[in-house]
Formats: C-alpha cells, structure tokens, sequence
DNA sequence: CGTGCAGTTGAGCAAATTCAACGCTTGTGG
DNA sequence: CCACAAGCGTTGAATTTGCTCAACTGCACG
C-alpha cells in the first residue's frame, strides 16, 4: 500500500503551508523536516533513515517542509483517507496518536539538545545516530556538515571544529568527512547529559 | 468531572519518571513542566496558564516533571479511564489527538524559539504570553526571572539585563518586576523573527 | 530593624560566531 | 589525460554574545 516515489538530492517533497495529505516511510536515503525564520535563518526539526516515518503534521497545513538530503526513496500514503477512517476505525486512531506520541518526544529531546554546549550537541547527536543505524561503533554521515549545524543550532564551522576536537582527544575518528568511527563510547557518553 | 486539587508555590503535581495516569487543566495560577539534566540544568518545557492543558505525555511515563509556578488550581482527570476509551471512542481518540497535536506544535515552536538571540528569546516569550493573557498591552508574569531563563535557555542575568534593555529602547515598560506593558509592539515584533 | 530572597548591575571571561583564507575532492571540458 | 572550476570541509584570527562571579538594591516578612 503506498506508492514508492524517488526524490533527488536538496529535491523537496512537501513544502511549509501546503496542505498536509500524505504520511511517509523513508525506503532509503535520508528526509529532514525544516521550519525557516523569516530572516533565513533554517532549523532542521529531524533527520529520518530508513523505517522512519514523518510528514505527521500539527494541523491541516504542514508547518515545516520536507527535503531529501540525500538521494532517496519514500512510500507515500495518502493521509486524508487515514484522517477521515480515523474518526470511525479506533485501531486506525491510536497508530496515529503512538504516530504523534513518538513525534512529541522527539521534538522534546531536539529542544533539550538546544541548551547543551557544543560537545555535548554533537557527541549526542553522534550516539542517537549511531543507535538508530545498526552498525554499532561507525556511523555514516548522510547529510551535509550545513545540515547538522542546522539541527544542533550551531554554525558549520563550530560542527567542524567540534569533531575534529572530538577526533583529537580520541573519541572518535574521521576517515572520511562523512564517516565516523567511535573509537571511545564511554568518553562520549560522559557528553551525552 | 475531574477533581480540583490546589498546589503551593513549587509544589510539584507529578515527577518524572512517575506513571502517567492524569490529564490536568489549569483553573488558575502557571504550571511549569521541567526537563532537568543529569548535572542539574533545568529546561521548563512549557508553561500552562489557566484554561491549559498538560499532563499528556508520550508514553506511560512522564518524561517531565510538573510543578505549580505560584499557587494554583488545577482540576485532574484520571487518564487511564482516558486511554482505554479511546479505543472505543473515536470522538475521545480524536480529542486526545488534539491535545497531542497542539502539544507538539508548542514543542517544535520552543525548539524554534531556542535558535533565536537572547533578544529574540525575550521579545517572542513576551508577545506569546499577550497573546494568551486577554489584555492586550499588560502583561503579568506568574513566574520568576529564574523560570523565564530556564525557558528561554538563557541565563537569569540575561533575561533581566534583556528586558532593562528593551526598556531602555521604549519597546517595554516595567512598572514592576512582575508586570510588562508592551509600549511599542512593533518593535517588538520586529524581533520576532 | 534586621534577615532573606528576588532582581539588577558591573567586570571579566569563555564559548561560539563571523569573516577570511586555504585544502581536498569531484566533475567537466579542453 | 590533464587542467581547472565548483562545492564542501577545515582551519585561523578577530569579534561578539552570553555566561560567570560578585556586589549591590529593593522589598517583604518576621
């Protein structure tokens, strides 16, 4: 059920205000959702890998926009058919609420990342990575350094700077910008408050 | 329906980690929801003024903490009657999703609002409170400089030296610590990207 | 009239940003 | 096949923002 749709890289699948009709699953690649302040500023709300699912939205109108950032596949289905069923099939209703559940308690874990220093930001956000993919001690970066700066709330060269602190005190290891090795959980653990 | 229950200041009305069992709305008084860190930080995840809703958590457990700002009254259903009729109430299951939308679209907006310069902290946190109090240019804060801070992301002497600032600029008047009147909305609103 | 708490203010400091330059990789056209 | 441009990431120096630490003020309450 679902009809498979392929987006290219930076490609968007929804945009902020347009009605919001479908619910996603990432088959492959990578999806953020985004909310942009008026000035430019961009702050990408979630990353999702394959399994995710997202495009679950506050409302009728999406509030923030989705873009793949990474070549990538994603199985649609049709959302208004879900909202309207929801109303008589309770089954239906409670996959969306465990939906909107699970979302809530992300979104509180993003806006707890926000007050943590730099290190912390990022050793977090290497661990929740690292979890969610089943390798257990390399992860693969599948979005820009400008995307994690964006999601921590912090500038590229601040992420920049971080992970190469981080590989300096041997924590982790760089062998390619978009792969990382995590030489020393614990160390990182401490980080992660 | 429901039973009303009165709490001193910082009197706490759940625990985290404690059973979710309760759905609470304010009668009157702020309610704070806190999410503290392993080292102590603090992060208020929202305030609820009267005629709020809060208590709806993801999962079975509260992932935060609830505490009365200053004296309050809050009226408290019992949330597991709650949960098992929702599967056989649709109209309750779509209320309840209701809750949980609205809770999340609070959520994704505090993450926004902690990307922001103190200023624009500050300046937002006080249109957003006008805006939920009836009066259109006073507004009251039932909570401390402390709360605000640990709300905002910033520190206590931020917010206070913030608001002496704005005050300087005409934006705001402070007849009181505890009272705001909004003289230039705006300038204010210009910060409020 | 003190005592204690909440809030403000000041000075110095640390963390992260800004601005700028540089290096590496990748892809393209000669 | 090489040269070169473009994009991405890293690094450095200077600057800014907000934090820390400390003192001080005003107010409420005994």
């Amino acid at each position: 059920m679902g009809s498979l749709i392929a987006y290219g890289r930076n490609e968007e699948i929804y945009g902020e205000g347009e009605a919001a009709d479908f619910l996603y699953r990432v088959k492959s690649g990578c999806v953020r959702t985004c909310r942009v302040l008026k000035d430019g500023r961009r702050q990408i709300a979630s990353f999702s890998l394959p399994g995710d699912v997202f495009g679950l939205t506050p409302g009728e109108e999406h509030t923030s926009s989705a873009e793949a950032s990474v070549p990538s596949e994603v199985i649609a289905v049709k959302g208004s058919t879900l909202r309207s069923r929801a109303g008589v099939d309770p089954a239906l209703a409670i996959l969306l609420m465990g939906l909107a559940i699970a979302e809530l308690q992300r979104t509180q874990d993003h806006a707890l990342l926000l007050i943590k220093s730099a290190q912390e930001r990022v050793a977090t956000f290497l661990l929740d990575l690292a979890k969610r993919e089943a390798s257990n001690i390399e992860v693969r970066l599948p979005m820009s350094r400008q995307e994690i700066a964006d999601y921590l709330g912090l500038t590229i060269e601040t992420v920049s700077r971080t992970l190469t602190l981080l590989e300096n005190t041997a924590a982790i290891s760089l062998p390619t910008s978009r792969r990382v090795i995590l030489c020393n959980r614990p160390s990182l653990s401490k980080m992660n408050v």
